[in-house]
DNA sequence: TTATATGCAAATCCTTTGCCGTCGA
DNA sequence: TCGACGGCAAAGGATTTGCATATAA
């Protein structure tokens, strides 16, 4: 039973061949957003012999097909989601490097607006949300930081 | 007369070298969100001997120090915007590259709003909208698109 | 004077590519 | 079969860094 990757995949016209498939499941396995690396580390486990470069590769052959999303939280490197699943956004938070996904209509609609009034079609869109816990006791206030790039 | 980048270099302590003020000079003076080498052929029209490195270091020194804010647009180069500047976010014009820059006080709103009940305070946030220009006929209704990240 | 900056070039980091043997359809 | 694919290593692009010299305070 192939994974919803393998599927996608077949479903394009991809040739199958083994570390496809290997890496097909590894992303469809994931329930976080791995860098290029970490595929590699996971294909590893599973096929010792398969190559970085393949990897990348086939990350962008995926990408291209419209079947990951490629996805920047800075840090230099790029990270990769199913491009299936149904549109949401991330928060990141800034303590941990956890990365929580949320989806909020108001704020589609709201960009949507946005790019409207300033003369544009919105065919595309990129959000990040950096935060802390709340909990404890935290900070008074709020506290309106300038943005922060990093979240290595 | 210190332009607003030199006079923030100043207060914050930075020593100032004939470099720096030549970098904080053209920053002050860019309307725009030059890259690296962007900032350095700038400098380069003014004083021919600096040195690439010399304008990524300050770059990145300028960054560290609240001066300046490093936006990612896609592409693999970073640009930089003033950072005193009041918030906004960018709308990228993905035909022609050029950004726009916008404040909507409902997103931001909304925004901490998401962030709180996601159970985190926020502390700081990345949006940008690429769009193409509505005008002319274009495509009749919407087109959800999948996130276009290159903006090359 | 003296710690800090700059220039230059080499080094890093992430990612892509040329070449050639291998393999999926 | 045969063109597309994978592995390896070298290439690339952006950015950083070691080291010796120059300079701001």
């Amino acid at each position: 039973m192939p994974g919803q990757i393998e599927r996608l995949c077949i479903e394009r016209g991809l040739r199958m061949t083994g570390q496809r498939k290997l890496i097909a499941r590894v992303l469809s396995e994931a329930n976080d957003h791995p860098d290029a690396e970490e595929v590699y580390w996971r294909a590893s486990k599973l096929d010792p012999k398969i190559s970085i470069a393949t990897v990348y590769r086939t990350l962008r052959i995926f990408e291209n097909s419209g079947i990951l999303q490629r996805l920047d939280f800075g840090g230099g490197r790029a990270r990769f989601e199913g491009a299936e699943s149904d549109h949401h956004d991330h928060l990141i938070d800034s303590s941990s490097g956890k990365v929580i996904e949320f989806q909020n209509a108001r704020l589609e609609e709201l960009q949507e607006r946005i790019a409207h009034d300033l003369g544009y079609r919105l065919v595309g869109h990129r959000m990040e949300l950096y935060g802390v816990p709340l909990q404890q006791d935290g900070a008074p206030k709020d506290t309106d930081s300038g943005g922060d790039d990093s979240a290595s």
